[in-house]
DNA sequence: CTATAACTCTCAA
DNA sequence: CTAACGTTGAGAGTTATAG
């Protein structure tokens, strides 16, 4: 048994506990770079806005509507999700933590418990500990617990935002998912939907009863296990750990275009220098640091360039200053003038666990861990950023716009209004 | 020829 | 005033390459 709880339009919903007035307002949050709609609020998605539409698409729009735009806070979202995660935590031993607005509970041996009750608990203490609204699924298997949690958002099925599929009888399930196109389920996107309905699979019903080995044959395993937890068969457990990452990426799209190789590499160490700073978290080494560039792909009348490059290192390392030079080592391989950049990243990949470190068998400078270990340690204290690589740059002229954003209210006592 | 590496595609939030 | 379209990570399957 499985509960999935995920939070009404996560992350508007966390910039009205701080702005009242904004409930009932028409709102969306942006993506980064103010790039596009990320969330919406209700009164918006009843306008037909769709996820992920750009917002400068929506400027006639916003202005007849009154929709007001919010550039992302992640430091106040990363810090409301983490109230909520411990919130939920208590009403299981197991939890797994999914996305920053979601988290599975695994309930095994609450099968007696009345669990539509047990979810009204759930929702009401967040509510009232966070003020935020929250939707919650129980099912036998993930997928279950996720379409149920669907169920419960759309008031298809239970009541007052949760839902019990395992209180429902198959007739009664067969019913309501007959009623849900077959995207609805976990895993199932926009290229699976097109083939399945070539297949006159439309419905999560007909997926549920369809057969598995030729779903299997014809697609592939994932989908065969989903047509099985469809079916009260677990095929996916909880994972209540999180494994450490087998690579590490980090890239972003400037506020204006980049044309230098200054410029860009600027960029490429600032953001070498968060992905080293996770790599060191999880205890890991990369063996390879991959860099790209790339122009604007939707600028259709611009010349496009979007070259990458694989920099396998002679040693594994967790050194930020040698992990920037061979980014900008490779940055400068794939460099042409005459391009205007829109968007530079990094990856970390061949990661390895740092107590598998191999002694080099050349003798080369030795990686500076004490030093990495003091710049950690600095910038967790006085905010990231605080001590840096000189080849970060002191302008940073290509950083993205955020030009709507809300005060950190949770995490920065200068950004509370009223507070000097 | 086979095992692995590297890459592509799809999906998720 | 104009131009303006996200980020991170995983897994499966396919293709390229090394030995």
């Amino acid at each position: 048994m499985f509960a999935l709880i995920d939070a009404n339009n996560f992350y508007v919903s966390c910039e009205r506990v701080f702005n009242p007035k904004l409930a009932h307002v028409p709102m969306v949050v942006l993506s980064n770079n103010d790039g596009c709609v990320v969330a919406r609020s209700n009164e918006v998605k009843a306008l037909g806005v769709k996820m992920g539409t750009p917002w400068f698409q929506l400027r006639e729009l916003a202005e007849t509507h009154g929709i007001r735009a919010f550039s992302s806070n992640y430091s106040l979202y990363a810090d409301m999700s983490s109230r909520m995660m411990n919130v939920l935590a208590v009403y299981s031993p197991d939890q797994e933590v999914y996305s920053i607005d979601e988290c599975f509970l695994g309930l095994a041996g609450f099968g007696n418990h009345d669990l539509a009750a047990y979810g009204q608990r759930m929702r009401t203490q967040v509510r009232q500990w966070l003020g935020l609204p929250v939707c919650v699924g129980f099912g036998e298997t993930k997928t279950l617990a996720k379409l149920a949690n669907h169920c419960a958002k759309k008031n298809l099925a239970g009541r007052d935002g949760v839902c019990d599929l395992t209180q429902l009888s198959q007739t009664e399930r067969s019913g309501i998912f007959a009623a849900l196109p077959v995207n609805e389920v976990w895993g199932v996107g926009r290229r699976l939907t097109e083939q399945l309905n070539q297949r006159r699979i439309l419905t999560v019903e007909d997926l549920r009863t369809a057969n598995p080995e030729t779903l299997r044959k014809a697609f592939s395993v994932v989908l065969e296990r989903t047509v099985r937890e469809l079916n009260g068969i677990a095929c996916q457990s909880l994972e209540s750990v999180a494994p450490n990452k087998q690579q590490i990426m980090s890239s972003r799209s400037f506020g204006t275009y980049v044309y230098d190789l200054p410029g860009l590499g600027e960029a490429v160490a600032v953001y070498m220098a968060r992905a080293a700073e996770k790599l060191r978290r999880q205890g890991s080494l990369a063996g390879i640091v991959q860099v790209y560039i790339r122009t604007n792909p939707f600028k259709d009348n611009a010349p496009q360039y979007h070259p990458s490059l694989s920099i396998p290192l002679p040693e594994a390392t967790d050194d930020t200053a040698r992990l920037i030079r061979a980014a900008q080592w490779g940055l400068k391989r794939i460099y042409k003038p005459g391009f205007a950049y829109q968007k530079a990243g990094i990856a970390l990949l061949d990661l390895s666990p740092q107590a598998n470190a191999q002694i080099p068998l050349f003798a080369s400078t030795p990686d500076r861990h004490s030093l990495m270990q003091v710049m950690d340690r600095i910038n967790a204290t006085f905010g990231r950023g605080s001590l840096r690589s000189a080849a970060e740059g002191m302008q940073q002229s290509w950083r993205m716009k955020r030009e709507r954003m809300s005060p950190a209210y949770t995490t920065q006592w200068d950004e509370l209004p009223g507070v000097g």
